[in-house]
DNA sequence: TTTATCACATGACCTAAATCATAGACAGTA
DNA sequence: TACTGTCTATGATTTAGGTCATGTGATAAA
């Protein structure tokens, strides 16, 4: 199966999110040169972007949808790096000349996806400090918070561990509801575990857990916070 | 005591680095109006250039010496982030307005820092994209490593860990000699320990094992690698 | 000299979480 | 209907590694 089956892309003038990324944002100033390096994708749940250590082509953005991005070690032993939302650049060192993916991009649901040649882009860049500086500042800024919060990982408990990573899948893809707050994302108890960094079965316990001290509710894959004060306290150690 | 106490900063003029880190190039290229937003300091081993929490005043960059950047939880719980060598922008996240460090900065050894104010950085960045767009190809590519040696950390055994962080000195501080790679870097074990992530404790009969094995020296706080290509083959789930 | 102090080292113990084993709950297929 | 596989759940067992306690050797101070 091919990966759009019969559906378009939708271009950057339709799309919702090109003010509010800084790359989009390059498209919108400056439109024909741009369009000539865009490439537009479409992908099915479960199809497969890029896979870890081939070649990066260049910025490739998630314009809707989303996809979980996974490293895996030689002894095979899979990790689940983070989840990438709509509107999000995959990987950040997308801006380097011969780079090669450090992880493996998977699709959660139905997405589109804009690869953006990069040494076209850059020199487009070259005329446009203010756009390169920009792009600098998000690079910049969003790495910290990433780095931190994973560096802390080895020394907390599973159940902060997985507080935190409710806790972040609550304020990008929550929605709120009458009980709480409901994740509009469908992970497989293993996703989760690869998250949070624990063994499928502390996951499940830990789950059992929560639910029993009516932090969360699950119903199969839909969770949703009941108590996210509560949470936020137990991931406490994470977040300081 | 005084950071420098009687000591001259070297100008970045006479530094050996002026050409090799992406941030000294712009004041190579750009000297009068440059000099006016650099501030040097100069720091006795075991000073603070800055601490977690503290508003961050711009790029702060490593001009010689040392230096370790720590994290602690609220609970108190340090953690040794990583270890900056001479040339390093000390933070990544300098570009951005109103941060605010993510690490407290500890000096190891006789250390110099240049401050660069952000605002007028940024400021003369404007005039100079290919400039802006080689930070900006810095910044993207080095936080991917990092981040994905982080982010296998938990998931690893605290030997491997070891071996990968013994690597890891020994290619950025470490000089060949007849044994093998010595470290030119002088830490105590509680820091090896918060390095590797592990406990004090764990980090020594670690390292008793792996001197054991063959696999290193250590004399006190000098460590050299005797084998490293055996300590490649245990660290190797990391590398993958 | 004696006595603190500090970093290093090692043994004993114990707990958190991985691993192993098993079973139910479904969805898809024959 | 029974058969299959996949996901979820839970119990039993094991072990890696953290914690606590103790000891040693080196340097500094009294």
């Amino acid at each position: 199966m091919s990966g759009g089956a019969g559906l378009i892309p939708r271009e950057c003038g339709e799309c919702p999110l090109r003010t509010s990324s800084a790359v989009c944002r390059a498209a919108d100033s400056n439109p024909p040169a741009f369009q000539k390096l865009l490439h537009r994708f479409l992908y099915q749940p479960r199809q497969i972007v890029f896979y870890e250590g081939h070649e990066s082509l260049g910025l490739y953005v998630l314009c809707s949808g989303k996809a979980k991005l996974t490293s895996s070690s030689k002894s095979g032993h899979q990790r689940n790096v983070s989840i990438v939302g709509a509107g999000e650049l995959i990987e950040r060192s997308g801006f380097c000349e011969g780079m090669v993916h450090a992880v493996t991009c998977e699709t959660l649901e139905p997405s589109q996806v804009c690869l953006i040649e990069r040494k076209p882009y850059l020199e487009l860049l070259e005329n446009n400090a203010p756009q390169a500086i920009e792009l600098l500042q998000m690079v910049s800024g969003e790495d910290q918070r990433e780095k931190l919060a994973l560096g802390r990982l080895p020394f907390c408990k599973t159940d902060e561990r997985l507080a935190a990573v409710l806790l972040d899948l609550g304020t990008r893809f929550g929605k709120q509801d009458v009980e709480g707050v409901k994740l509009e994302i469908r992970l497989t108890r293993e996703e989760l575990a690869e998250l949070a960094g624990v063994a499928p079965e502390t996951l499940i316990r830990l789950l059992s857990r929560f639910k029993k001290e009516r932090l969360v509710m699950a119903h199969g894959r839909e969770i949703t916070l009941l108590n996210p004060d509560r949470l936020r306290a137990l991931a406490d150690p994470l977040t300081s």
